[in-house]
DNA sequence: AACCGGCCGTGACAGATGTCATCCGTGTCA
DNA sequence: TGACACGGATGACATCTGTCACGGCCGGTT
């Protein structure tokens, strides 16, 4: 018979094993596809990548060592010729705006149909783009962070607890000065408290 | 050839299609597995259970309908020669604890290796227990909830963000009272606001 | 040069938050 | 029967939170 095309090798990238293994088993079932490494770190990703010649990797975001986003980033400047296509639990547009200005050709999130990961793998290894529709005006809608760089720093800080007395020694701001970036973000993010708008901030990719 | 046992018959849930569909296949490629049915919401296993005569039910907690506790303590009720198998992301003691007096035979979290799956299936199969020893020993230790009545009352309404003048009157409880239950529950968290409060005794399974 | 808008920064203030001391009713125990 | 512990409930109070009005600086526009 003709010679067949060589198979799509992929790196696989999740932190929870059984849903990685999972994922490899799928992936693996493909005739054309070839699941070459998998890792559960995002700070792994790079090197695997390299060891094994993957084509495509295949990331989750939120992963220990780095995320998902950095490892794609990493990726990109090692092994131009290497595409990434994130697969995450939150479509959250900050995150694909995130994940495509860090050089992901795809994106999807676990929501989507199994068999459509196959598909998803082949088009991203022509270097097709692959992303939900309207998760995309989602992200031209909402990726847009409306917060000044003062805004973000206090609410970073706010993200993990930090008084208004610790956000002002550690920002060198008095404490009226903190309150007012935090109740200026408070009104951006359409909350009603630091904690609220810390967390919206995040989902929405402004922080 | 001698006759087989027949295959043990799988329901999946999960609310994420791709997880779902890659453990579907990661478990049917098991000779004695059978996934018989695949629901996406907890308001749907029992009727699935029912209808596809299911041996064994492998469900994640969080779903939308009902959560995946819920629907366990739903089977055992209606089907007792059904045996429960928990997947979740968050090994949770409160979640443990929960699901153990729900009905559920096992538990696993996502981070399992995925050749494991299919013997906690067969296992769970058998009527035998699967579960993590240290969520176990954590599960007895945390799982244990020292808040009251009043305190948990209060404490669910302050995780929705209401406030306290609104809890006061739900509750029909003075500010003053109100105050002093979410106090003593910030106490007993461990924790420094009412939010987190709400969070960690969501987390420890005490709400 | 003058004006304007936005960001950065500040302090005053009203209202919200969490702590504390206290009281009452109920159940348990000696 | 009396003492005690506990949960439920309350209000006073110190502190914190978020809003608001304001000023300085900078860059862009007229």
């Amino acid at each position: 018979m003709v010679s067949e095309t060589p198979p799509i090798r992929v790196l696989l990238a999740d932190d929870q094993a059984l849903v990685r293994g999972a994922l490899a088993t799928l992936l693996g079932l493909e005739p054309d596809i070839e699941v070459v490494a998998e890792v559960g770190r995002g700070d792994e990703v790079v090197s695997a990548a390299v060891q094994s010649g993957a084509h495509v990797c295949v990331l989750d975001i939120e992963m220990p060592g780095i995320d998902g986003i950095e490892a794609t980033a990493a990726v990109r400047a090692r092994l131009p010729g290497c595409h990434v296509l994130i697969v995450t639990t939150f479509g959250r547009p900050g995150y694909l705006k995130r994940a495509l200005a860090a050089g992901a050709t795809g994106f999807v999130v676990k929501d989507t149909p199994a068999r459509q990961l196959a598909d998803a793998v082949r088009r991203v290894h022509q270097g097709l783009r692959v992303l939900d529709p309207a998760l995309a005006t989602s992200s031209l809608i909402e990726g847009e962070s409306h917060l000044t760089e003062r805004e973000r720093d206090v609410l970073r800080l706010a993200l993990t607890g930090t008084t208004v007395a610790d956000i002002s020694v550690r920002l060198h701001l008095s404490q009226g000065t903190v309150r007012n970036y935090l109740s200026s973000a408070i009104g951006k993010t359409g909350t009603h408290t630091r904690y609220e708008a810390a967390r919206v901030a995040q989902e929405r990719g402004w922080l």
